[in-house]
DNA sequence: CTTTCGTCCTGACTGC
DNA sequence: TGCAGTCAGGACGAAA
């Protein structure tokens, strides 16, 4: 389930062994993931020198040659690794790239929910799926006041509100019911009745909860790269996600981490604690 | 406009 | 053991 700090520990890993390199095969396995892979893909990639990687919400920005952006999203499925020529394609490997050092950077994704896409260093930031993202969470813009004024009206709960992308870039189940939890919200709270002192309050939660998740993933593996090849994944200790039953850790309260269904997925959360 | 819900996909897991 | 059923999740697009 990569969301922000997976993705950003993915695109460090990934830096490390791409940054200018050239590629020297590109193979596509299939012409399409979320949708199809755009014209003219492979030739686009075929020969192209990798400049600087970009992350933007949930999706990695690889600079092409001078004027080309490769954008990949992982979906939730969507995986990296980093290998040699020998290795042969795996099942569900879309994506396979051949750099000038022998490096072989394989896609692999079995649920297809990921997305690739090109488009013009220039117009990245109108590209459609970039343009209406919100901001990103750990920039200093991303506080209290942007949170209070944005949730200002909304009769949606706060749960649903974060896993909108045009509010904030990045988040995800895991790392919603994360910060609910550390700012001690309830999952269940209108997002109106967010004043300025518990976004506050959920702003650091957020940054905290990312900041903690993305040193862990850099520091769990040797430069981000596993024995297996795999970039960006990474053991973490979640206080609720997946904890249904067990203890709160914050406190001993006697029903232990709850969970509920919120718009088809699953919350989880201490009653007690998050308000 | 806002908000909710179905859809895509396959591997892991549960229960009979 | 085997098989059917359920669940997981990001983001889009349709529906209300």
């Amino acid at each position: 389930m990569p969301e922000l700090p997976e993705v950003e520990t993915v695109r460090r890993g990934l830096a490390l062994k791409i940054s200018g390199r050239r590629i020297v095969r590109a193979e596509l396995r299939r012409l399409d993931l979320r949708r199809p892979f755009p014209p003219a893909l492979a030739e686009r990639l075929d020969g192209a020198q990798i400049g600087a990687l970009g992350r933007r919400g949930k999706y990695i920005l690889i600079e092409l040659d001078a004027d080309g952006v490769l954008l990949l999203h992982l979906g939730m499925s969507g995986r990296v690794t980093v290998g040699n020529a020998a290795l042969p394609a795996a099942p569900h490997d879309h994506m396979v790239l051949t750099l000038d050092d022998d490096t072989v950077i394989r896609f692999n994704d079995p649920r297809r929910f990921g997305l690739i896409d090109y488009v013009r260093r220039g117009e990245a930031a109108r590209h459609p799926l970039l343009a209406r993202l919100g901001p990103e969470p750990l920039e200093a813009s991303f506080d209290g006041a942007y949170i209070a004024s944005k949730l200002a009206g909304k009769l949606t709960p706060i749960k649903a509100a974060l896993l909108d992308q045009r509010i904030v870039a990045g988040l995800g189940n895991i790392y919603v019911c994360e910060a609910l939890y550390r700012a001690g919200l309830s999952p269940k709270r209108l997002a109106a009745s967010i004043g300025r002192r518990r976004a506050d309050r959920l702003a650091a939660a957020i940054k905290s909860v990312l900041t903690e998740a993305i040193a862990a993933g850099g520091s769990s593996v040797r430069d981000y790269v596993q024995a297996d090849g795999e970039l960006g994944y990474f053991q973490h200790h979640w206080a609720v996600y997946g904890r249904e039953g067990e203890p709160c850790p914050g406190c001993n309260c006697a029903e232990g981490v709850r969970r509920i269904a919120q718009s088809g997925r699953s919350t989880f959360y201490c009653a007690k604690r998050q308000r």
